[in-house]
DNA sequence: AAAAGTGGTAACCCAAAAGTAACTTATGCC
DNA sequence: GGCATAAGTTACTTTTGGGTTACCACTTTT
């Protein structure tokens, strides 16, 4: 059975995009990074609702396509930090932006509606 | 068991945001109907491995959205067209910057990734 | 009378994503 | 010796998203 293409070339890299920070978590992951380099424990309690599994899986995909940096020190009990890379940086223009046209397109929603359930 | 949310109140939108067009198929249909307003049946042609029920559905909900608009003429058989709506317009903008974006950081992505099986 | 054309819906299935809870590892501290 | 600590991992269950197939409604065409 033949694989498919979609037609239009441009929606190649969306599809791409979509795959890399199209999920429930890894955008505000990659928000949350904008203000400085984190470790893992403040990231688990900054996202109180994620579990310690899926956040290590996300980081470490986010890592995988070099959107993040994972600097683990030698120490015990372990210290590991996270921090945007450079294409991390370039990104997050462009989430602000998406962030604003929510504001702006959807001013009714609410703190309500964003549950991190 | 009290919910909790998200600390980070930008978080909130990016939420949002992604909860509306951060999914498989979404903001390739935007992309699509960019070119001006589709039939049903020839944007299922456009994407040939999306199934009529999953079509349907993300049409409903951007249309819920409001970021199409669902043109229904009385006639037989049916016509449907779909076509952006202002928000919808409002977006394409960010689609595309994230598009160049991909491209730009992922000069290595190729056709063979973007399958769409 | 039967088939074709169009935009659906309903019932069912499967794989992937996400969630839960317990366990691990290596050290310093009491 | 026993406990705490941070960043995980493992095994298991639940939820969700997407897919398949069949069917419908109404008219025109054959």
């Amino acid at each position: 059975m033949p694989r498919k293409y979609v037609e239009n070339p441009n929606a190649c890299t969306i599809v791409h995009a979509m795959n890399i920070i199209g999920n429930k978590w890894k955008p505000i992951i990659i928000y949350l990074l904008s203000g400085g380099p984190l470790r893992f424990g403040k990231i688990l309690v900054l996202l109180p609702t994620i579990s310690k599994k899926v956040l290590t899986q996300q980081l470490k995909e986010l890592d995988n396509d070099q959107l993040i940096i994972r600097k683990s020190y030698n120490e015990i009990p372990p210290r590991v930090e996270y921090e945007l890379s450079e294409k991390g940086l370039t990104l997050l223009p462009i989430l602000r932006e998406l962030s604003l046209w929510t504001a702006d397109t959807f001013p009714e929603i609410e703190f309500e509606k964003c549950r991190i359930e």
